[in-house]
Order: structure tokens, then sequence, then C-alpha cells
DNA sequence: TCACAGTGACTTTTT
DNA sequence: GTCACTGTGA
């Protein structure tokens, strides 16, 4: 494409931020201001332009999601850019410590053990270690690395003031270390440490990379601040692009300040904002300056909205989350005939455990959707197992994998046998001073005749199954140095991109035609079978109806395209600890809603976009304040920059937790939307009413108050939504909001007697009005039981009882 | 070593 | 309400 035409679709402010040279440079992009346009045009120019070898360019996103967007987006401008090297931070950090990891300390066949296996890794570091508290300090552990800490850095208890942490950090750190393999934090914090240690390892890099380009810049951490320094010299060019607005992954490590302060660690830093919104129309832009402007502690800006007016949000009010499912699902289905896709549509929710109201709505509406990033599949029992197999494979010394594969299905070699096995190893590396090539198989040949008899032929049978796999896979291949930038790059370059892939796959075809190949689809089935995995699990889906061959299917399926080789099984698992949230859904149900929690969102547009749980505890959580809760604003300010057209909120008197029902109150991010460019249905709590209006003076009149959700929805379901909300035996006389407070007054008296769902029968011992102006009836139950209740939301479960 | 039953904790958010 | 851990007993 000539530079001209991918350079004339953009607005001075972006072309200038694609010109831009000479000095390090900093993108403030708002949301749908078209950062990726940017960058992605960014890289075309430099390449197209201005003569900078492709390979020269190194562009770090957070996901992998985006790392594809962004290199066939390049690609498109500017074919030669698929030799850049466009990576997520930890698949970087990977693919250097391939190259680097002797001098790391750790095997060349790593693998990444997930948070699941640090704890385990803790517990058995520190067996005195509850589990409890092992996955305590393992979290904390990776916070640590997220800081770029190690066990006896003098500022270590800065972060963390209990005196066993140190100890307890050292002692993980020595197992994983006799494992060869790494966490999450070793991808980014060992390169760190290799290149501040390494002087002329750093001036490689530098002369390797002169271009190094940072999406999403305010979510990295302080670790990946560090690399990014690392990585850059005095010629090298640094370019980071964020939105300050739109850091929420404080909890993990990500810090603000590390975009707040870039001028000051980076002399020079230019400063470009792009404020020109093209995603949202403006209601839903003032709406989210509204609720973001509540912040603090922000470089500020306001968005422009280029769409211009659109319809205004809507913000509904149920009893309780069944309305709220069944009421999605119903605007969502008569959307649809009219004409509406279903892709249109998302709902977003704070916690993965909220998808499960919804999915069962939809299931039984018949409304196809697609739940992302809860699907953990890698992360099932079955699947890990097989993983572990392969793992084990390549890394012999793999203290976790093996423990998982050793006795399952059980072979009777127990938890005390593993561990003398493991103990054996240990010794053996540290006596020798050396890595053992099969630590753990030689091992367990040490011990094997120390072992009860039992163990001792099982462990036998374990081996000898081990070996034939491993003779399957042949000789071990080394790798040469780093690649320079005359080459492509290496290791996973033949998995990087889908085209490579499909490229692969035809060959694979082809050649399969004149001899049988073996993939490592097959490899893994063999695996699989020949321990005795698929007999065991086939047990346990007997037993339990669950899917677990057929996930175990799936899981082969995913390894077609990767050679039965140990770099093919190295790849394939780098893809699944790595990219594991680039699992698209399956294209045969494209037209679906999207199911996604607020943080899944991020980067990610929809047409309609339902914002649901806004009460108090569920958005934001009960224990956030303070900075806590200005990241929790910041979520809220990325849903609600997520929608393009449309944007809905819904909110919940009463919602069940943990199988018993609370009563809500309304989340205070409500009350900062934007009374102007706001309509509001359902009943409104009363706290609602007052904040909001008090808030925002009489300017809501007009804007749809007081209207009931089921007039805006008239179906079959009329009469459980809305007004009606008021318990069952009010159903024939609903009236109007306004006057409905005294009814209740005189239905729900002292005295009466009700029945109620789960807790029978009982008497109204106590009446009250609260401090919101809610009325609260006490019940003593004849179960001995006694418990408060406003009637006003209680539609399903309580009822009068006739005289 | 394994199977069972009782108990307690749990729900953030993710590379 | 569910899951997973813990301890006990065979």
């Amino acid at each position: 494409m000539n530079v001209h035409d991918y350079l004339s679709v953009l607005n001075p402010e972006q072309v200038q931020a694609v010109k831009h040279e000479g000095s390090p440079l900093l993108i403030l992009a708002g949301a749908g201001s078209g950062k990726t346009s940017v960058i992605t045009a960014k890289i075309a120019y430099l390449i197209s332009e201005k003569g900078v070898r492709p390979s020269q360019i190194l562009a770090v996103t957070f996901t992998k999601k985006a790392a594809t967007e962004m290199m066939e987006r390049a690609c498109r401008l500017e074919p030669l850019a698929s030799k850049a090297q466009i990576r997520t931070f930890h698949s970087f950090g990977s693919w250097f410590l391939r190259y680097h990891a002797a001098e790391a300390g750790i095997s060349p066949n790593f693998t990444v053990y997930d948070d699941t296996d640090m704890v385990t890794l803790v517990s058995k570091a520190v067996p005195s270690l509850q589990k409890k508290n092992a996955a305590h300090y393992a979290h904390l552990i990776s916070l640590a690395k997220d800081y770029c800490l190690t066990w006896d850095s003098p500022e270590l208890p800065e972060l963390e003031a209990d005196p066993d942490f140190p100890e307890i950090y050292r002692a993980y750190e020595n197992r994983l270390r006799e494992t060869g393999n790494v966490d999450f934090g070793d991808l980014i914090m060992l390169p760190v440490i290799l290149l501040q240690d390494n002087e002329s390892l750093r001036a490689f890099m530098h002369s390797r990379f002169r271009v190094v380009m940072v999406d999403e810049y305010q979510d990295s951490n302080v670790a990946q601040f560090k690399l990014l320094q690392a990585l850059s010299g005095d010629d090298t060019y640094v370019c980071v692009v964020g939105d300050d607005d739109q850091s929420i992954y404080r909890f993990r490590g990500a810090e603000v300040q590390n975009i707040l302060t870039f001028q000051d660690h980076f002399p020079g830093t230019e400063i470009i904002k792009l404020v020109r919104n093209y995603r949202s129309v403006a209601p839903i832009l003032s709406n989210a300056d509204c609720v973001v402007s509540n912040n603090k502690d922000r470089l500020g800006k306001n968005l422009v909205s280029v769409r211009g007016e659109g319809g205004k949000p809507q913000l509904f009010f149920f009893a309780n989350q069944d309305e709220e499912s069944a009421f999605c699902a119903q605007m969502i289905e008569e959307a649809h005939k009219k004409g509406c896709p279903y892709s249109d549509w998302a709902i977003l929710y704070r916690t993965n455990a909220q998808s499960l109201n919804f999915e069962t709505e939809f299931l039984h509406k018949k409304i196809p959707y697609s739940v992302v990033g809860s699907l953990k599949f890698y992360e099932r029992e079955e699947v890990k197992d097989a993983l572990a197999i392969i793992s084990f494979l390549v890394n012999p010394r793999d203290e976790l994998s093996f423990r998982r594969i050793v006795n399952k299905p059980p072979r009777g070699i127990g938890e005390v046998s593993q561990d003398k096995i493991i103990a054996r190893a240990a010794a053996n590396r540290t006596d020798a001073n050396l890595v053992p090539k099969l630590g753990l198989v030689e091992a367990s040949l040490d011990v094997l005749p120390s072992l009860p008899k039992k163990a001792k032929n099982a462990l036998k049978e374990f081996l000898d199954i081990i070996s034939e796999l491993d003779e399957m896979l042949g000789p071990e291949e080394a790798y040469g140095s780093f690649p320079d930038e005359s080459e492509d790059g290496g290791l996973e370059e033949s998995a990087a991109s889908d085209a490579a892939l499909a490229e692969k796959a035809a060959h694979k075809a082809a050649s399969a035609s004149k001899e049988k190949v073996l993939t490592l689809a097959d490899f893994i089935e063999e695996a699989v079978k020949k321990t005795g995995l698929v007999e065991y699990h086939e047990a346990q889906d007997e037993i339990a109806g669950t899917q677990k061959v057929a996930n175990l299917q799936e899981l082969f399926n995913s390894a077609a395209l990767y050679d039965c080789s140990r770099k093919g099984l190295l790849e394939f698992l780098d893809h699944i600890e790595l990219d594991r949230a680039a699992e698209e859904p399956s294209e045969e149900n494209s037209d679906a809603v999207t199911l996604i929690t607020l943080h899944n969102t991020k980067g990610l547009e929809f047409s309609r976009v339902i914002i649901t749980g806004m009460e108090t505890g569920v958005f934001p959580r009960a224990d956030k304040k303070e900075e806590d809760l200005e990241e929790e604003r910041r979520l809220f300010y990325v849903g609600i920059t997520r929608a393009k057209d449309e944007l809905y909120f819904t909110s919940c008197a009463s919602r069940r937790l943990y199988g018993r029902t609370d009563f809500m109150e309304v989340s205070p991010f409500l009350m900062e939307l934007d009374a102007e460019n706001l309509s509001v249905y359902g009943r409104q709590p009363a706290a609602f009413r007052r904040n909001f209006q008090t808030l925002h003076g009489n300017s809501a009149s007009g804007t749809g108050f007081g209207k009931n959700a089921d007039s805006f929805v008239n179906s079959g379901r009329k009469s459980s939504l809305g007004s009606a909300s008021s318990g069952r035996i009010l159903n024939t006389n609903a009236t109007a909001d306004d006057d409905f407070d005294d009814t209740l007054e005189t239905v729900w008296r002292k005295g009466k007697r009700v029945y109620h769902d789960d807790f029978g029968y009982g008497y109204i011992t106590n009446a009250i009005y609260s401090d919101e102006g809610e009325y609260i009836i006490t019940i003593a139950f004849e179960c001995g039981r006694k418990k408060s209740f406003m009637p006003a939301y209680q539609a399903s479960s309580l009822m009068l009882c006739g005289e």
C-alpha cells in the first residue's frame, strides 16, 4: 500500500505520531482513538519510508490477541512487517530465554509453570505450609517478580513485611531452579537480570533492535518497565502507547506510575495526545467522561466524539438477577427479530461467576452465546495431565509434571516414593554439580531398589513407557546463538502466524499422501493412551458424566499442526502457556452474544453493550477503597467505552451469592453517570433516586424517570418485571411507583402470617422504614430463624398467607 | 496407599 | 451451593 494511502485516512495528530522521530515518544491514546492504526502505520512507515529493517523493530503488546491483530494490520500496510518482532511481553521473554537458558540457570527446554503450579511448588518447597498459605505466598512471589524483586532484594520487605516471606520465596526459587522451569514472572524478570548484569549482551540487543514500541503501556508492571529500559540504548527509538484512564491491572503489579512518570525516565520525551474518539456516539462518551472525571490520579483529557449524536444509554433496575438475565435475553431477542445480529451484543460483568445466570437463560431461550476467557480449557484436569506428559518428556527435571503423571492412574507410587525420587535428584545435582541429562528418570532408577515391591514394579513400568515415548521423539536438538537481525527469528517462527500454520498444514497434507507422517496430535494421543490416562478418564466420565475424553480429543486436534519432535512439542507448549487468550470461539456459531468479564474487554468493541450487576459489592467489589476504587472506576470506564451504538446498565435489588440471597445497594458508580444523557427505567432504589438527583440537580426530569422496565419490553414476562415485583400477592393490584410504598405498609404489617420458600411459615414481628427509605419487615419463622426482608423486592420467595 | 466423609472456604480481575 | 482439602480408617 502506498504511504499516502494509509496516511491520508489519519487525522493530523495521528500523522504526527506516525512521523515522529528523534526523541522518545509517549502517545496518550484515549479509548477508541485509533491507536492500533497509528502503531501499525508507524511500523509500515518506518520500514517503507525510513529504511528501518523490519527485523530491527520490536513491538510488544499485552495480549496475544493484540499481537496477532497488530501483525495482521501492519502486514496489510507493508508486507515486510511480517519480519518484525511483534510479540507479547511474555512471549518475547520466553523467546529470549530459550537462547540464554544457561546464563539464566534454566533448562533450554523449560516450560512455564502457571499459578496453580506455583502453589503446588510452594507447598512442596515448604512442606509445613498449609495449602491456603501456600496460595497466599505463591501470589506474593508472583507479585514480587512483577516488581522485579528477588528473594534477597533489599526492597522486598517494602512489598511484604512478613518476616517469613524471603525464606519461603528463596525455598521456592531453589526448588524451581531444580526443575529447570520458569514461572510467568521469570519470563520478564530473568531477561531483565541477564541484561542488567551483562553489558555486552545489552549492547548486542541495542544493535539488534533499533525500534522498541509498547502497546497498552498503562498496564505494564515494574519488571516490564525495567525490561524496556534495558532494551533502550542511546540510539534506540522508544515509543509507548497507552491511556492512564484504562489502567486496570494494578492488582497484578501493573504500575500506572509507569505512564505517569514516563517523561522522567526517558528525558526529552515528546507527548502526543489522541482524543478524537471514532467509536462511540456522543451520549455514551459523555457518560464515560462523567464517570472517569471522579478519579483524581490521572493525566486528564477529554475525548471528542467524531460520530456525534446517538441514543442515550439506559439504566434498568430489577428485583433480582433472574429478572436481569431474562430482561437481557428478551431485549437481545427482540432486536434479533428486527434484524440485529446476536454478535452485535456483549454482556459485561465483573466476575466470571456471573456468567452462569446468563448462560442458563440463553440456553433456555436458545440464544447463541460464547463465553470469553473463562473457558479454562488448559486448566482442566485431563488436559493438564496430558500436557504434563509432554512437559516431562521435554524437560525430565520437571518435578510437578512428574508428580502429576507418575501415579495416574494409581499405580501404587505414592507421595512417599515420589518424595524419595525428587530428593535423590536434588542430591544428585548438588553432589556432581552438574545437571543430569535425565534428572528424574535417573533418580528413579537410583531409588528403585529401595522401594517396596509394588512401587518398584509400578515405577519400572512407568519408566518403560517414558523411554518408549522418548525414543519416538528422536534426538535432542541444540539451540544456536540468539538470532541476529539478518535471520528471521528462529524458534517460534514456524508457529508465529496463522498463515504459516496454514502453509504447514498444506504441506503436511501433501506429504501425507506419500507416507504416513506422525503429527504431534498422534504422538500426544499415543502418549496419553500408553500411560493409561485415557482409560482412567473414561472411567471418570462414566461416573461423573464429564467430557474428559472429548476434551482430550480436542487437545489432540489442536496439536495437529505441530511437528512430532521435541521442538514441535516445545512450540506447542509455548503456544498454550503464552497464547491461550487467543483461542477464538469456533466458527460454527459466529453469530453469538459475547459474555465477557470487564477486564477481558480491553481492546475490544461492540455495537451494543450491557454492563450488568451494577451493585455495591459486585461492582465495585466490597473491599475497594481509595486507589483500588479508582481502578474499579477505570474498569467501569473501559466497559462504557467499548460500546459503539447502544449502552445499557442493569442493577439488581437482591442477588444470590454462595447460595444465599443478599440485598444489594446500588453501585456508587451509577450516581456518577451523566443525568443529561441517561434514561432510567424500573423501580429506582431510594438511595439512587435521592443521590442521583442531588448530585445532578433537577436536570434529570424528562429523561424517562419513573418509567417501568416492562413498559419498555412488552411481552409475556411483563408480570415479573418492574412494579409487579412487590410480591405475588400484589400482582393484581400493582399500582404506580409513587404511592407504592404506602401499599406495602398496609399489606406487610406486623402480625401477618407469611410463607417463605426457604424458611417455611412465620409471623411478621417488626416493620420499619430504613434510613434509605426502604420498607423492612422482620419475620420470626417457625423453624426458629429470624430474618429481615424488603417485601418490595421479594417477588419470588415470600408470600402472605390468606386468613 | 487409597477411599471416604466431613468441613470449611470461597469469588476478583490474567500473562 | 460447590469444590477441594483434611484427616481417618481399612
